[in-house]
DNA sequence: CTTCAATCGGAATCGGAGTCCGTTTCCACT
DNA sequence: AGTGGAAACGGACTCCGATTCCGATTGAAG
């Protein structure tokens, strides 16, 4: 099951997934295959062996980011005040910083059937789940707030972000939206 | 100042923009411009001499639904009730429907500077302008609410809906937003 | 009915992703 | 320490679209 990888092939994936995070984190979508295989000191053809596609690499890129909002969510979101509009203005914070994790987000959205690649985001999928029913049990949501509801404004704000928008005003006007719907009492 | 131009010329630049209207509006962004061209019976040659890039033929393509929303804001946004909110929903309607159109706002929102192409386009824009100052009056929306937010959630429903989202609910969750706000008190 | 500038059409060029294959490098086994 | 060959390498090459170029047409002014 696990016939183990040679040496220098474990060394080559590695800097082309950190010439790769370089180079998106900064650049965003814009960077050419060939560009990244010649920061990364190997040739396109290596690239393309470790990462079926452009995609993949964009998402592997990215990977790292996930962890890292994960560990932010399960440190953060959990108290007395809404753990979602922590979570939203974090994850504002870290795209608006690393365009290539927009580029990672939005594609995570394209054609239908090719949800979850990647292990982080997996995880940090359920703990997205948490919070969400850690507000709703402490009243700091609408009770009719999913998880869905979650991903489709992560998905706005990506989108917002990208576009070069002015996100903190898109989140000020949406957050408040998910809390108790005080005005849409109907 | 207007050379008036080969009776031709102007038949086939209609026919492209045909043409290409009903290819946008069915498949949206993926469609060739070779193909685009066989359809409306010229050579791509004449294409882009009518237009300089896809991008043009794609907003061009789209110009009469500005005109059409145009309408639909004049006639159908001044009443009692909110004017904005019917406003996004019509949009959102329109979008859902004719994905070329998703295609031609997300257009003017990629690189800097290249804002509005387009006639019905600026027209439109101080049609939203006149509904954001009659609902405000009206007390309908949150006081600080301007025409860039508008835009601003514009965009995000239309990257909503290019993703197969479900944008009906997008609005659900958004729009109340606009409203007074109840909950944003302090 | 000329004339010729505006138009045409579509072959050719360009740019960038993804493929192929001869060569090189590990490393399991002697 | 030596060696066979499977795995990995690199980069030239193929593919696919958008966009450009230019010789052949054609509308319309005189």
């Amino acid at each position: 099951m696990s016939t183990k990888p040679r040496a220098d092939a474990e060394r080559n994936r590695a800097r082309v997934v950190e010439a790769a995070r370089e180079l998106f984190a900064e650049r965003g979508d814009d960077v050419q295959m060939p560009e990244i295989a010649r920061a990364a000191g190997v040739g396109v053809g290596t690239v393309y062996r470790h990462f079926p596609d452009r995609q993949a690499l964009v998402e592997a890129a990215a990977e790292h980011r996930f962890a890292e909002i994960e560990e932010y969510a399960r440190t953060h979101c959990f108290g007395e005040d809404s753990g979602l509009e922590r979570y939203f203005r974090y994850v504002g914070e870290l795209l608006s910083r690393d365009r290539g994790l927009t580029a990672a987000i939005d594609s995570a959205r394209g054609r239908p059937g090719s949800e979850p690649r990647g292990t982080a985001r997996g995880s940090l999928e359920s703990v997205v789940a948490e919070i969400v029913a850690h507000d709703r049990a402490a009243g700091l949501v609408r009770p009719d707030c999913t998880v869905a509801d979650v991903y489709l404004l992560i998905g706005a704000l990506s989108s917002v972000i990208r576009t070069g928008s002015d996100w903190a005003r898109f989140l000020d006007l949406t957050l408040p939206a998910l809390r108790d719907q005080l005005s849409t009492e109907h």
